[in-house]
DNA sequence: TAATTTCAATCAAACGTTTGACTTAATCAA
DNA sequence: TTGATTAAGTCAAACGTTTGATTGAAATTA
């Protein structure tokens, strides 16, 4: 049995997805041309045909790759907050989903992810080609689903509850706002990047909003529906 | 004296603007080809040329004629509200604030602009180009800057108040992103589509996270500065 | 030796742009 | 009113360049 895809461990390869994704980071699908990538990569032009079968398919396993290095810094994370989140009062729920969410915020504002995923995941988001599910599947999903949870807790909500998920929704965007509105809010604030006071600011300012939208009541309608069937 | 721009009354020049906005709101720039456009302008080639200089200089005029379109349907919206503000107690900024976000928020979910806006808007504030300074100066920051008015007035705070500021990107973050991460969210209620049932429960719980943020108090930090200067 | 990987060279297709001829409509002297 | 002149706009055709992909030989590795 063969792991995720080919496990062909050519420093070529790795060099290209790379390259790869620090150009389709930053660049249109179409606007990146192989000769540019494998320039970067300092490999062959046929290497793309060779190890991915073309373009599209470098493009693919470069979604993956970003996937799993974006996934693999985030699941030890969840999986402990679930962990947590059992082991304690509900009450405690509020930190937990604060601490990640601001973590989160700071992968995307400062960590070198944060250069190159951002237009890769929304360009997929707003024009979904399979490679969004990989997005969804390994990403996504499962921070989307463990911060649902905890939201729902804290909230005496089922996490299956379309409020959860959409109260979920709005904190995550109001977390990623200050990366995909970036240049708006550094105009607006005369700045031209992000100091690290400024994003203490942020943090600061963020964690009071999370804990105003987490102690806003539910819907009373949801809230009486709940109680009758309880 | 002329108008903006030239003034050139093509029909063939309009009707290229229109298949340019639909072209580049879907596919990025180089993602979409001279011939394309054309061929859903019903145009000739040289057209491009003629009429803009070449395809750079269609983007530009295209997000020009973008922001013109949203510029107007906007502009006397907003100003309506900051003449309201005048008049009326401070309390009611609330109202005005959450007005102008929902139904901000059904023109992007379910306008025409909807369609092609974000997509171009997005791409601008992640790697901008000279285009961005015509969607700032003409879209993002008069609508910034008229919600930082009222958020400013409701919580009582300066305008020019970098908490302001933030608290104002913070509600529109929490607005766009149900358009920018539709795909995510549709995905996670099982939905193919927003209905307009979705919406209207949308539109019910961003109203109550609203309020909840702007009736959250004021960093106290800020506010004994605030209140030893007056 | 046999399989894998790299390489320079080459391919057809698509790209943005330019060209020069053509049409249409307005301007003006006779 | 007539006929010549000019300007604006459109068109098919072609330009040189870049694109992603392929080839078969060479190099490398096992």
């Amino acid at each position: 049995m063969s792991d995720n895809e080919e496990t062909t461990h050519s420093a070529t390869r790795k060099r290209l997805l790379q390259a790869a994704l620090q150009a389709f980071g930053s660049h249109d699908y179409d606007g990146v041309s192989t000769r540019e990538i494998v320039e970067a990569a300092e490999a062959n032009i046929s290497a793309i045909s060779y190890h991915f079968g073309g373009k599209r398919g470098l493009y693919l396993a470069t979604v993956d790759f970003l996937a799993e290095k974006l996934q693999s810094g985030m699941n030890d994370q969840l999986e402990q907050i679930r962990q947590t989140a059992e082991d304690t009062p509900p009450d405690r729920s509020a930190t937990l989903i604060c601490d990640f969410l601001l973590h989160f915020l700071e992968h995307i504002l400062l960590g070198e992810m944060g250069k190159h995923a951002p237009g890769i995941i929304f360009r997929e988001q707003n024009q979904p080609t399979e490679a969004f599910d990989i997005l969804y599947e390994k990403l996504l999903a499962p921070m989307h689903h463990t911060l649902a949870l905890l939201v729902a807790r804290y909230r005496g909500q089922q996490a299956s509850d379309p409020e959860s998920i959409i109260m979920t929704h709005a904190l995550i965007g109001q977390t990623v706002i200050f990366r995909i509105g970036r240049t708006t809010l550094l105009r607006r604030l005369n700045l031209s990047a992000y100091s690290t006071a400024n994003i203490e600011t942020l943090k600061n300012q963020l964690r009071r909003n999370y804990l105003a939208l987490l102690n806003s009541p539910p819907d009373s309608t949801e809230t009486d529906i709940r109680h009758h069937a309880e």
